[in-house]
RNA sequence: GCGGUCGUGGCGAAGUUGGUUAACGCACCGGAUUGUGGCUCCGGCAUUUCGCGGGUUCGAGCCCCGUCGAUCGCCCCA
């Protein structure tokens, strides 16, 4: 039997719950906005290689990409996060040549990973994310995670921690590996299969093993910070003092290390305390990177972004019980007395469009009763009602609902009646861009 | 990729030692109220139908197997 349900991690959109995108959506465009930092759309599918870099352990990477042989025999792959693809093109595009470091930028869409799905995660997530390449300086760390903190008390959240810390340059992570592996050698058989793994490809991440959490030698294992060079230590405590001088709160987490595998100096993750997130806790995190633009072929520039997980935020919205659904209220609903008016009230809606008024009508001439239903569920403000009697003379019936008032109009007047009736609330509705500061209702 | 729980109308939800006409509530539609909604009352609302496909049985929403999906934990991450 042919299956037509949503593909498995996957979901359909709509209703209330896409006034909630919509408003979050709104409030990303505003944010990046005021910081300056541009959208970039890059593809959805990039050549695999884009993605599945050298040397690569990240599971992300390789055991979750959405790959598939196109028909001109090239291997592609469907974007699994949004740093890979925006460097690709800052590199192809040739945008370090801006006279005006940092490049700052921000995407927004989806992205597409083959896992087993739960609660805050997908196989189709969508990601926010921002990147600033070509400056690195611990004001620009700070200013990352305080855009997306801004974002997320935007939006309501409060039950959030900041975790933070630092991987140090090349020369300190490679000193800390060789004193991990040191330091692991004799216990590895007693540890999980996993860390077996790990040991070889990426030791820094034993340390957030949850199996094996209780292990000695976790808990006695070698520290970050005690194998930082002087400048990688400065830097981090840079960053620190610049986050602590704009207040934002933070945890800091020797054991953070991420799952990417391009990260260097700062890492974060902001995560969710409430428990209703269950294991999907992190809204946003990300980190610094100094390798990934000469990687692609550019000069060698730092950069620094996150992703935050669209649907990570509604449910941590969910969790605390924070609405953010809007209510798309009708400015105009026309109801009809009689099933032969149905083509005069339709002119008449049109009327009403035109002129910039959100309006519905009753196309099915079904009882009074139930067209006035219709009216509260679409929160129109004014109804306007075609009878017989008045149409004959060129009128209408026009009510305000908020008021009750209700007064018989010209046609030609109609417009004139809703103006005064809506006028004023409905320029905010109108779609137009506002300049900033022009927004003073509320 | 591993383990547990679950899947009944648009929504919520009864229904278990397997015997039926598949409760109830919300929403929706019609009427009382033939040109003015929000309250009340009356009526309608799963047309072999209980995610889908097989099986056991005289008989299955309730039992068995498979499958698809959701959810929780692990893993991983946004």
């Amino acid at each position: 039997m042919a299956n037509f349900q949503v593909p498995r991690g996957t979901q359909d959109i709509y209703g209330k719950e896409m006034t909630k995108w919509h408003a979050i959506e709104e409030l990303i465009r505003q944010l990046c906005y005021v910081y300056g930092y541009q959208e970039i759309r890059t593809p959805e599918f990039e050549h695999t290689e884009v993605f599945k870099r050298d040397n690569d352990s990240s599971d992300v990477v390789n055991k979750e990409m959405y790959t598939f042989v196109d028909r001109g025999d090239r291997s592609m792959t469907l974007k699994p996060e949004g740093t890979a693809g925006l460097i690709r093109s800052f590199v192809e595009n040739k945008m370090y040549a801006n006279p005006d470091m940092p490049a700052k930028f921000y995407y927004l869409g989806p992205c597409f990973r083959y896992e087993r799905p739960q609660k805050g995660r997908m196989r189709i997530h969508h990601q926010f994310g921002t990147e600033v390449i070509g400056v690195k300086n611990p004001l620009i760390d700070a200013e990352v995670i305080l855009l997306g903190m801004n974002l997320v008390q935007a939006v309501g959240l409060k039950d959030l921690k900041v975790l933070i810390n630092t991987l140090g340059d090349k020369e300190s992570r490679l000193n800390y590996r060789d004193a991990l592996k040191a330091h692991f050698e004799p216990v590895i058989t007693e540890l999980c299969g996993d860390c077996q793994r790990r040991f070889e490809q990426n030791p820094l991440r034993i340390l957030d093993c949850k199996v094996d959490a209780e292990h000695e030698a976790l808990k006695s294992a070698p520290n970050i910070h005690d194998y930082l060079t002087d400048e990688s230590k400065k830097y981090f405590s840079d960053v620190l003092s610049v986050l602590d001088q704009n207040e934002v709160e933070v945890e800091i987490s020797d054991r953070l290390v991420r799952g990417l595998d391009y990260y260097s100096h700062t890492v974060f993750e902001v995560v969710s305390m409430n428990k209703e997130m269950g294991s999907q806790s992190t809204v946003f995190g990300g980190g610094r990177y100094d390798d990934l633009v000469e990687y692609f072929g550019g000069p060698s520039l730092s950069g620094i972004g996150f992703g935050m997980g669209i649907e990570r935020l509604l449910v941590a919205l969910d969790a605390e019980n924070i609405d953010i659904s809007e209510a798309e209220n009708f400015d105009v609903y026309v109801v009809s007395l009689a099933p032969d008016l149905l083509p005069t009230a339709f002119q008449l809606t049109n009327f009403c469009r035109s002129a910039g008024y959100r309006t519905d009508m009753d196309y099915t001439g079904r009882s009074f009763k139930a067209q006035f239903k219709s009216v509260e569920r679409k929160g129109a403000g004014v109804v306007i009602i075609v009878g017989e009697d008045e149409i004959k003379e060129n009128k209408v019936a026009v009510k305000n609902i908020k008021t009750q008032e209700q007064v018989i109009v010209e046609v030609d007047n109609l417009i004139e009646q809703l103006d005064a009736w809506l006028g004023e609330e409905h320029e905010c509705h109108c779609g137009h861009e506002h300049a900033e500061g022009e927004h003073n209702h509320e």
